[in-house]
DNA sequence: CGATGGTATGTAAACGGTTACAGGCCGGCC
DNA sequence: GGCCGGCCTGTAACCGTTTACATACCATCG
């Protein structure tokens, strides 16, 4: 029997390779691989034996070489537009959580908003080494899905919910979420519509939202003119001016609807600088439902997206591609109309009869 | 000349090596290697033919092989309590970004505010192979530093910033900050103060801030009685619901100092509610400065962090200590007192003499 | 009692790059 | 003309795991 080694100093951990803890286990490296990997396959004093020496050593495995073994990271790659809209941080939250609890880790990047960006990264990710990719929304540079493709990485778009291609996205249904929103105002009565959207050039959710509307309201032979529509970045500030310049058209729209959260709080501050009667005189509603939404004096009518539970069930989805398992999880997760007191009856005219009024 | 290769149809990208490229452009592997790596190291005409041929096939490098292979992994680790807090977010975005541009990657985690989850985290990134490991304040499982200096990975803290152990944190000066902030209040006549603080147990950052007001507080001979200090989670709703408890009591405090931006909104929305006269009766001063607090219609006092910037220097220290260079950017960063409509002069009594006042 | 089958372990070949070292070639200089 | 030194390129070892395959051992069974 060898002379056994003096236990490891502290000071050693650094390169302790799997090949040493073999070697001061007297056993081989195949051994220790599977003490660690597949313990039933190893004898239990054995196993006890490797544990130990494991420790003393301060062993951890090297994941890059293992990596470079099994052909897998486990690792997903998550390209986001921005992190500082609230339902992204929530969903990237989510998704963390879940991967760390399935055992994976999370590659993040993001694209601000720009697809040649979020290609650009994608790449990135996969020459980095990831599993499977995690995407905003549907719409994506041209390249990016065959590239995937040709090298076999599982993607997922998440925040959107396609119909035609299930198993490909998982969220909201953003269109017919404001498809319902928008009948529930005509319901309430109102007629002009004002309507302050995210800028929709590169943002494929921000566009189906405003189909939604526009659809409901052509159901009953109505639009937005010009006039009552604006475009613009997601901040407080932005939603402010542009709700000015929208609410002080004559005739003034009577409901505004604003495509996210922050567009919604700064219309409704600045209905109340304007000494706007809301709902009274015009009523708002928004997208995402954060928690100053409900906070503000008059709380706002909002569309609420579990924003969380779509990067769990994006967390989960991935992974049990990846692992070879079908998915379970259902891939639209609900839009909740909230109503809150932003919104009311249309000034004047009376309710329209329910759903089936054609105008 | 062996005969050339028919042009790779898209759908075989899957598996090209490097020793493809090598063998399809009929040189050595560590041709190919230098040309992608050190192209000044090889001929002109090499390096297109290389370069074409590495396109045609769609050769993307393998992270994991080179990794082995140089010790690198072009990764960093960071991980932050929550990503829902604004200025995580914010950090989070700018240290994406900085990296990004610097050639690295970003693995990221979350802590929940536990250590004990931060210290498993941090293994599971150094097992998965990051260069460096990001954190956020200095309080740590005792065993995580001896584990990261073993294994010799640099690590940074953030959002707190230690006079005494320079290059180790990059930061605003939390304690200090909220001294500055709570002396002007002083200075303005405030005597009896109220304070809502976010829970210190496993948050240094703020408890340095509880101190920074304790010490200006003491320097006048005040201090926070019982009554008036509440401490909490980081919502608005326990904004709202602390800020009525220490609002209510009897004598009231004149100024309410909250921990954080959320818990300042909730106060001032409450305060509001409760019809206090902000800043008559009662100032309200908050920490961080997201864009709420300026467009309130009471826009809030607070602390003005660059947290975009923090992530940046950060991403640009790491790299430096990573490739062995010094790293330039200064360490402190600069916390402003932003002063708005919410903080005035106390009801009632003069304002003390500036400064040197000894009360 | 030898063939058989199962279990626990070892051997060694990948995995896909990087890089120290070793030529080969060529021009310039004595 | 021979030697020297620089520039390019090739050879092959190595990075730290995993895993297919071989092997040794042991109990069981015909």
């Amino acid at each position: 029997m060898p002379a056994r080694r003096a236990p490891a100093d502290p000071a050693v951990a650094a390169g302790v390779s799997l090949r040493m803890v073999a070697r001061v286990a007297g056993v081989s490296t195949a051994t220790v691989s599977r003490a660690m990997n597949t313990p039933e396959r190893v004898s239990e004093a054995l196993r006890e034996r490797i544990a130990s020496v494991v420790d003393r050593l301060g062993w951890v495995p090297h994941g890059a070489a293992r990596a470079l073994a099994t052909r897998r990271t486990g690792t997903i790659g998550a390209v986001f537009p921005t992190l500082t809209h609230g339902d992204f941080a929530r969903a990237l939250e989510g998704l963390q959580g879940e991967l760390t609890r399935l055992g994976y880790r999370l590659l993040l990047a993001c694209s601000e908003y720009s697809l040649d960006q979020e290609y650009q990264q994608v790449r990135k990710l996969v020459e980095r080494g990831v599993d499977a990719v995690l995407l905003v929304g549907a719409l994506h540079h041209p390249e990016l899905r065959p590239f995937l493709d040709r090298r076999a990485v599982p993607v997922l778009d998440s925040f959107v919910f396609d119909r035609d291609h299930p198993g490909a996205s998982v969220g909201p249904d953003n269109r017919r979420a404001l498809f319902r929103l928008t009948e529930h105002l005509i319901a309430l009565g109102h007629r002009r519509f004002g309507v302050i959207a995210q800028e929709t050039a590169t943002n494929d959710r921000a566009r189906a939202r405003l189909e939604g509307i526009r659809a409901a309201l052509a159901q009953h032979s109505l639009a937005v003119p010009p006039a009552h529509f604006a475009e613009g970045r997601w901040t407080i500030r932005e939603g402010r001016e542009l709700f000015r310049r929208i609410a002080t058209t004559d005739p003034a729209p009577t409901a505004v609807i604003c495509g996210n959260a922050w567009l919604a709080v700064g219309a409704m501050l600045e209905s109340q600088a304007l000494g706007i009667d809301v709902p009274g005189a015009l009523s708002i509603a928004g997208y995402d439902d954060i928690e100053i939404m409900a906070e503000l004096p008059i709380p706002i009518t909002t569309v609420r997206v579990l924003s969380d539970e779509v990067g769990r069930r994006a967390a989960r989805h991935l992974v049990a591609r990846i692992e070879g398992r079908a998915p379970s999880d259902a891939f639209e997760c609900e839009a909740e109309i909230v109503l809150r007191a932003s919104s009311g009856p249309a000034p004047g005219g009376p309710p329209l009869p329910p759903r089936s009024g054609q105008s």
